[in-house]
Formats: C-alpha cells, sequence, structure tokens
DNA sequence: TCCTCCCTGTTC
DNA sequence: GAACAGGGAGGA
C-alpha cells in the first residue's frame, strides 16, 4: 500500500537506475494496467530526465525533443501503484516476476517492470493535453509537505464529513492513505470519526504538524512495508515498527496503556485510542 | 456524503 | 471457503 513516504522512497530509489536511460521497448502485458488516451509505444525511443512524484503518483520525467514542445508532446510516465504495485530494474536475462504487467526495455540493456498482483494499479502516458483532461490529476489537492499550517486548516474547517475521511480523499490533500491518516490522527489527539467542523483550528494545526512529522520520519525510514511494498531496489522499509495504532487493534496505546480500539471509518479499517484521541 | 466494486493472495 | 486487505471510480 504504497502512500507518499512509500512513493517517495521508489522515486529516489529509482532514479539512478533509469535517468538517461532511452526506452528502446515496450510490452504492455495485461491491457487493463493502461490508462487513459495514449499507447505505451508514445515513449519509444525517449530519454528520461527524472523521477518525481505528486501526491501517491510516481511519475517518470521524459527529456524534451525540441525547444518549443507541441502540445502533442508526451513529457513522461505516470505511475499509481494502488496496493500491490511495483517498480523494479533487473538484468535482462532475468525471469520476469509473476504478475509483470508491464516491462521497457532501457538502452542500457537493463529492464523496468510494473509488476502488480491485484491489477488495481496503473500507467498512463502524459503529455499536455492528457493532464488537462485527466479529472483525478487536476483535483489534486496541494502537497501535505508543501503546505503551511493555515492552509492546511483551511482545507478542513467547517466539512461535515469524518476527519478520518476527509484525510484520505486525494482532493482535500494528496498522498495520505490508511496507515498515515491514522497515525497522524493518534499523534494529533484526534478521534478518527470526528467531523471536522468539531475541531479547532488549533488542533487542525497540531494535525498539520503530526501528519509533517509522520511522513518525514517515514521517508527517513524508507517507507513502510507491510506485505508487497519495496523500494526500486527491492529493500523493506522500516516504519511499520514504528507504527503506534496502525495494525494494532487490541493491543496496549503506547501512551495510556489502554487497549486499542479498532473499527471502520470512511470504509476504512481503522484503529485508535478512546482515551487519548476524542 | 457514503456505499459498492474492482482484484488476488493470505489468513482465519 | 469466507473474510479481509484498500485507492479511487461511479452511483445512490
Amino acid at each position: 500500500m504504497p502512500e507518499l513516504p512509500e512513493v517517495e522512497t521508489i522515486a529516489q530509489t529509482l532514479s539512478p537506475l533509469v535517468c538517461g536511460r532511452t526506452i528502446l521497448g515496450v510490452e504492455l502485458l495485461n491491457a487493463k494496467s493502461l490508462d487513459g488516451p495514449l499507447p505505451l509505444e508514445t515513449l519509444l525511443h525517449r530519454r528520461v530526465k527524472a523521477v518525481g512524484r505528486r501526491g501517491k503518483l510516481l511519475l517518470i520525467h521524459l527529456e524534451e525533443r525540441s525547444a518549443s514542445p507541441a502540445k502533442t508532446e508526451v513529457t513522461g510516465l505516470a505511475v499509481h501503484l494502488k496496493m500491490t504495485g511495483r517498480l523494479f530494474v533487473y538484468a535482462h536475462d532475468t525471469k520476469a516476476a509473476a504478475h509483470a504487467r508491464a516491462i521497457f526495455h532501457l538502452s542500457d540493456g537493463n529492464r523496468l517492470l510494473f509488476d502488480d498482483t491485484r491489477k488495481f494499479g496503473y500507467l498512463r502516458v502524459m503529455s499536455p493535453e492528457t493532464l488537462s483532461t485527466w479529472d483525478f490529476w487536476n483535483r489534486l489537492g496541494p502537497e501535505p509537505l508543501e503546505t503551511d499550517a493555515a492552509a492546511f486548516a483551511a482545507r478542513f474547517r467547517g466539512r461535515g464529513a469524518a476527519m478520518k475521511a476527509l484525510l484520505l480523499d486525494q482532493t482535500v490533500i494528496a498522498g495520505v492513505g490508511n496507515i498515515y491518516a491514522d497515525e497522524s490522527l493518534f499523534r494529533a489527539g484526534i478521534a478518527p470519526a470526528t467531523r471536522a467542523r468539531e475541531v479547532s483550528d488549533a488542533r487542525l494545526e497540531k494535525l498539520h504538524a503530526a501528519l509533517q512529522d509522520v511522513l518525514h520520519e517515514a521517508i527517513r525510514a524508507c517507507g513502510s512495508s507491510i506485505r508487497d511494498y519495496r523500494t526500486a531496489q527491492g529493500d523493506a522499509g522500516a516504519f511499520q515498527n514504528a507504527f503506534r495504532v496502525y495494525g494494532r487493534m487490541g493491543k496496549a496505546c503506547v501512551n495510556c496503556g489502554r487497549t486499542l480500539e479498532g473499527g471502520r471509518v470512511a470504509g476504512r479499517s481503522t484503529v485508535w485510542c478512546t482515551h487519548c484521541q476524542y
């Protein structure tokens, strides 16, 4: 379940393995793993310039072909890993993984593999046109690590939905999933089902700080590996060892020692402390 | 604003 | 052999 810290880690580890290489071949092994109007072949003979991230989307940027690129110019590839998506670079003579959905042949002889057991993830070729018509892209909220406390609070203030539902809503803030929603709400002392309009500005600003802290700590730990997530180099992250509530239902609260509560909030499994969060 | 569905491997 | 994991689209 790659969220912001995991996608950021993948971008950082993938970058040195693909930058400067030209895409010489493409293979789409599962038709539904490609989203949007442009085929993967539009990426052929283009050189990778950089690897970035926006929300939970991993972005592979291509070098421009001319000084004044046309509107139809392909600029890169967006990858949404959803729950089980992975990106690996491997030598050409290595056997492809069991759940390979797309393979890119690189000019250094290696291959970039998009592997996705549950087929929820997707690739989307980017151009100015395919971005401007992409609703999900256009509606993405601000990056939580690039938003100040006042702007963050303003996106929650007065709203009737549960705090957890808003944290998970990518149009409110981009990049937060189930793990970091629960972890940041615990650190801020806010119960997940609390309506946003019931939460004071001071507490919203506390949540802003808690979310930034937990995201920074997770990035430093190379993300959280529950089962599927790996860096582009195949390594597991370490932040799962620092979870205070996620996956700890029925265990003792690290703060007060009481038993952590579990349930469903915003349609997602949720863990919190009824004593420390309100 | 909230619910169901898409997918498959793992766990109970 | 069913429940569960869950991001986001789509519909109520």
